[in-house]
RNA sequence: GCACUCGUAGCUCAGUAGGAUAGAGCGCUCCCCUCCUAAGGGAGAGGCCGGGGGUUCGAUUCCCUUCGGGUGCACCA
């Protein structure tokens, strides 16, 4: 039930107003002194001519009380609802059940989602964090509303970047390893590849010699090339498995190189082909620069190979939707790319295409984080840095505790997800080692611990039963204020999904998390009076449920012991 | 040069389809474990919401302008 509709029916049967636009101006006081609900007039005050304080007084002595509505003040031009405690904390508490958060607001509708896309054989560092985890969260947002979600792994398995691995391969293979850890030795032979181009800059046409191999389908060049991209994956799924990431293709680059001619033909089709400078353009209006689909070299681009996925996702998935979560750097290139779209007939999934930018990670000089600077920090290493702090710390606070290893994985990794998806997508992250593995406060690890005392403290309890729960027992300041945060949930949920933006469910959940430890730090949950020790278990135990179902939706586990 | 983006407490950030005294965490100073894990809670110090205009009853939020950081701007992805 929503409150905001009571109110704005109320209010609504008093001033001849849209009740929707009523429920628009409905909003939440600074603080619940100010009751629960509010309401400004001053946007009425032209319509009706009268001051809003005016207006405030009217409606509040004509606003009948019921049992959802239990007080009205009118506070200058505001007026204050207060609402039914008692009322809420049955319907709220009532509400929640194991699968509480998820809807079916999407059901019938398919959304898909293009994240993570690593390049092949390069080492997955702290730059492909974002996409994959935020990827990986919106994957799962639009799962709970009841969306047909696709993954898309779109690899970067074509081109220059393998062509350089497998050149330097085909030089050195003897001089590595491969039995053990190929992925490591397969890095390395990258790394060496592209420093010795530094100085010998004549050895890219090795490379480029590999690529020509490639296309016309040589089949030693193409064997190996296969063996390369599966022993990347067999690496990357170890990450993708520690974050709970999740595919439904991993069509690359690679998988679109016979299906660019259809792109190219319905551009001639449509006279959007034009030469210039040598290469052959779409024109972008708004003074946007265009965006070329054929090089002066002849060879297709990025731009043409995205095209050709959109195609096939058009006749594979006829989306309603289709994500690019991608680095903010990007935000021109899919600009241009979702405008040809536009122009080349498909208007109505131009419409539903978005680029779903995020911020750079810098190192502590300020400088971008990436594989060729030699800077990059890999993902591994982060992981085992983190799960090594936690298992340090529990082996302090909780030595006795069974499982460590499985728990300290997923506090550390939990660490790593959270310190990403708590802050605003499109802000610049200063990878900072202090930060990122502190455990303490705004933390995943404060999120697990929270849950773990729900659990806890459920488990210490006797003669536990949920069945008629009075619910009076719950109307002090620090119950209220955990039991309106878990109403929220649902909507929260909703407006991640909207906004494409994790965070606000992050956020949320410190909130959720903040509420509870107050009341738990104020109130005895288990106590002499059984009343009041079921109705505060019966809190706690929901409490739980939003953390863990909260949490997984980011990507994180819960242990119940830590 | 043009475009996009960010600028809120010492640091990292919430808050912005305009609303009532601007909120957290970290760090700092105190206080709270005879009571479910102190990876917790409470109190305090710390702010002309980058600057200047404008729109409005009301602007951190919208518009213009200016300064500062970042990114992109034709054949890499």
């Amino acid at each position: 039930m929503d409150y905001k509709d009571v109110l704005a029916q109320k209010i609504g049967n008093i001033v001849n107003i849209d009740i929707n636009e009523i429920k628009e101006y409905i909003e939440i006081p600074p603080n619940s002194e100010l009751g629960d609900y509010a309401f400004p007039c001053f946007k009425l005050a032209k319509e009706l001519k009268k001051s809003p304080q005016i207006i405030a007084s009217e409606i509040g002595k004509k606003i009948n009380i019921s049992d959802d509505i239990e007080k009205v003040d009118v506070v200058g031009g505001y007026l204050n609802f207060y609402i039914n405690k008692k009322n809420l904390v049955k319907n709220t508490l009532e509400s929640i059940t194991n699968t509480y958060g998820q809807s079916n607001i999407g059901e019938g509708k398919t959304v898909v989602i293009d994240y993570s896309a690593p390049n092949i054989a390069k080492p997955f560092h702290i730059g492909h964090l974002r996409s994959t985890v935020i990827g990986g969260a919106l994957y799962k947002i639009y799962k709970a509303l009841g969306y047909n979600v696709v993954g898309i792994n779109h690899l970067g398995d074509w081109g220059m970047g393998v062509s350089k691995t497998i050149a330097g391969y085909e030089m050195w293979k003897d001089e590595y390893d491969f039995s053990e850890n190929p992925i490591n030795s397969i890095l390395k032979i990258y790394v060496r590849f592209n420093k010795l181009e530094k100085e010998e800059p004549e050895i890219t046409d090795k490379a480029r010699n590999v690529l020509q191999r490639l296309e016309a389908g040589d089949k030693d060049t193409t064997d190996l090339w296969k063996w390369i991209i599966s022993i990347s994956l067999e690496s990357y799924n170890k990450i993708y498995d520690l974050i709970g990431c999740k595919f439904d293709s991993y069509n690359g680059e690679a998988f679109y190189n016979d299906k660019m001619d259809r792109v190219i033909k319905i551009l001639e089709d449509k006279n959007l082909l034009v030469d210039s400078e040598g290469a052959r353009v779409v024109m972008m209006p708004d003074n946007m620069p265009p965006c070329i689909i054929i090089t002066s070299a002849g060879t297709t681009i990025y731009a043409t190979r995205d095209l050709a996925a959109l195609l096939y996702r058009i006749d594979n998935y006829n989306f309603d939707k289709a994500i690019y979560v991608v680095g903010a750097e990007q935000t021109l290139h899919f600009k241009q790319v979702f405008k040809t779209l536009e122009l080349m007939g498909y208007e109505k999934y131009a419409k539903n295409c978005e680029h779903i930018p995020f911020g750079l990670i810098l190192d502590e000089n300020g400088e971008k984080i990436g594989s060729r600077k030699g800077n990059a920090i890999t993902l591994e290493e982060i992981f085992n840095e983190a799960i090594e702090k936690s298992l340090k710390i529990i082996e302090e606070k909780n030595s006795s505790l069974e499982n460590k290893e499985e728990v300290a994985k997923m506090v550390g990794v939990g660490a790593i997800i959270f310190n990403d998806l708590a802050n605003n997508r499109i802000k610049d992250e200063i990878f900072d080692w202090k930060q990122i593995l502190n455990f303490s406060g705004e933390t995943g690890p404060y999120m697990q611990y929270t849950y773990v005392r729900t659990q806890s403290i459920l488990r210490n309890a006797k003669n536990v039963k949920f069945d008629n729960i009075d619910y009076s027992k719950l109307l002090d300041n620090e119950a209220i204020e955990t039991i309106k945060k878990l109403k929220e949930f649902p909507e929260v949920i909703k407006s991640s999904a909207d906004k494409n933006e994790p965070s606000i469910i992050s956020r949320y959940l410190i909130d959720l998390a903040q509420c509870f430890s107050r009341f738990y730090n104020e109130h005895q949950i288990i106590c002499d009076d059984e009343t009041t020790q079921n109705a505060r278990l019966l809190l706690t135990k929901d409490v739980g449920i939003v953390i863990k179902n909260g949490l997984a939706i980011l990507g994180i586990e819960t242990p119940e012991k830590m």
